[in-house]
DNA sequence: AATGAATGAGCCTTCATTCAT
DNA sequence: GATGAATGAAGGCTCATTCAT
């Protein structure tokens, strides 16, 4: 809009990246109360309180609790998406021991410091179904990425799995990515990340590695 | 009893046969309970009803909600404690794979049908660190056995991995075993629980026989 | 149940008496709030108090606000409905005039230091529709068994009126009555109360016996 | 105005005629409002939006909500009160009859497509003191001079009520004929407009016209 | 010991009103 | 004068816990 006098134009854009501002701190508020008391003892005026604003004002950012939750949860999920997208953006590398490597280094990152945070946003609160099916959206895209990957381009030479095969192949390789990292950074282990990053990518290689079933089994 | 004259037999007895009885309804009614509603929703009031007692009698038998939980948290974790005994009573399976194997069936054993209750107890309720303790250790015992017999028997000829990587990897077949199947029955990618069994079974087997690794890593 | 040791059987029978009183007791601390403050100003708390209880046990006894004036409001119908059945039991009276006066003094009787209370319940609250459906069924029922009295026994000689000027005529002497009863007691346009009554009485015989209608109308 | 001096024109009078017609805008906003949400859904920011104004500014013309209701309610009263006015302009109808279907006509003509709001204004809100009392001192001016015409020009021959007699008949016509109108555009027994009109006026005139009192009367 | 009515702190949320810009 | 973000008192309601019977 050229032309337009400066001191006419502004008008709503300060406000809206002040409310934008406002609203970010408020889940940022309400991630450290949830961290520390848990969604039911995480009370509204508690987050109000953490965020330096009155509990009015809080109202007027979200509609209500629940909200704040979700709007919480969409967040670290989008922040799980473009984690992921970034991971691919610079093309995947050539060899399974390279992609386990960046399957873990992606986990670790997404999670690292978000632990609890993840926990109570995905575990102990009620999610909406909306969400529930986002996020389960996310990790079957990823699992089937993996899966057509691992069709297209088996580990093992000769034994190609079959298409479930190659799908339950790539659950396990994304359940036991998060699982673990997420286990590891509530229990520690070891003081030690590479230690368990090492060991993380020791076990998905092998996995993905491991010489073709021969169908023996039994309790 | 026949024969105990009834003068001589312990006064109490009865009465705290009784109120242990009455202990474990009210504990069932929790677990019910808890399982359905989740532990903020699942009141009082509701257990007391679901064990057929006044709310005023519940309160005779624990001193407040919170006591229920940590009972039968302990509970679980007895359970818990007397599956992994029993599976060693009968002797531990010669080879690695029987071995991972049962890892995988008592976790199944553990879990199945119990995956909710266990969710609410261990990780959406306020868990007191008593009880938290309790369960690293009993963690730490299964973690610290597994090392040690990894240290014995290594399932790797030649390399024998030090101390602190034994722990580690026993860490990695407990959480893993745990975690997997905690997920599994949570997100079921597979109705075929075989299915899951004997790729749980092929993930630790395939970690248990890894070749030694090379000292080579990096992002 | 003859033979049941007297001292077993009370059991829950004191109780739920007790537990009638009590809903009385909010029902009417309900009634005075309403009438002293009106609907949105009579807060739960105030009604608790005035009743004399905490406002915990209220509930216990009404799910929620709307519900305690919903029983209220029927009350007050049931009331309406019995001093109807009351009038009515001993035979309606044979002539139009006295039929007036019944119709004039059950008003006056309904309302009688009830009129804000009425208003309160009628006017100024939510109604759920099942209320309003069965106000409007009782004054219905009213309206429609006076005129089928109309049309049965024409209090004007020879100009029996139709079904619908029969319905009409009715909704009017219905109408009359309690609007003005309440308006009456609202306005106290006269301190005397036997003046209004009298006054109210010709007004419907005077309606009752005017003169068929010459068709003759406009602006 | 063309041809006035522009220095000479008052400086405010541009103002306050904005500010008028920003007044008038609230209160037919409020109006809307309160007809559509009633007294307590209808909140500030609502009318302040309907009004297409900030609450800030509205503010600026109001000192609070009540305010509005009052200013609302007075606009209403006037309203009536030119209503009488304009009726009676063009001189009194030379007979009762002629005058009854005039009050008739007037109340519907007042209340037509009001009805919701009068009721919010005078039955749900809290009305201040001093509007009831400006409505009372309408209603009485309207009762008075009724009163007065009954007894300078008795609809019934022979008879002229005495002074307080004629106070109550003229109440009665005015409250019959108010109240029935409201009643009846709440309840719609028909949904003919005339046909109610018509009833209502052979109401009042059989009313006004009734048989002198014989005194006789009891329970 | 059992009962369940009673308690009241505290939660989520609304909305009239203020005030910095 | 206008704006709308901020405020916080207050309301409806829940539920762990107590206590008279």
């Amino acid at each position: 809009m050229p032309g337009t006098p400066k001191a006419l134009r502004p008008r709503k854009t300060p406000r809206q990246k002040r409310s934008a501002a406002t609203r970010d701190r408020i889940l940022d508020a309400a991630a450290r109360v949830f961290v520390e008391h848990g969604y039911a003892a995480g009370t509204t005026n508690r987050i109000a309180e953490e965020a330096g604003l009155s509990i009015g004002s809080l109202y007027q950012y979200f509609p209500n609790k629940d909200a704040i939750l979700l709007q919480l949860a969409r967040r670290h999920v989008d922040q799980g998406r473009r984690a992921v997208a970034e991971a691919l953006r610079s093309g995947l590398p050539g060899t399974w021991d390279e992609r386990a490597a960046l399957l873990a280094d992606t986990a670790l990152r997404i999670h690292d410091g978000d632990a609890r945070l993840h926990r109570v946003l995905f575990e102990e609160s009620p999610r909406p179904p909306a969400l529930l099916e986002e996020i389960r959206r996310l990790q079957d895209a990823l699992v089937e990425a993996l899966a057509e990957l691992l069709r297209a381009d088996p580990p093992v030479r000769g034994a190609g799995p079959d298409a479930a095969g190659a799908r339950l192949t790539a659950w396990f390789l994304v359940a036991a990515t998060e699982s673990l990292t997420h286990r590891y950074l509530a229990d520690r282990p070891t003081p030690d990340v590479s230690a368990f990053r090492r060991e993380l990518i020791a076990l998905l290689t092998a996995y993905l590695h491991r010489p073709p079933h021969d169908g023996a089994d039994g309790p």
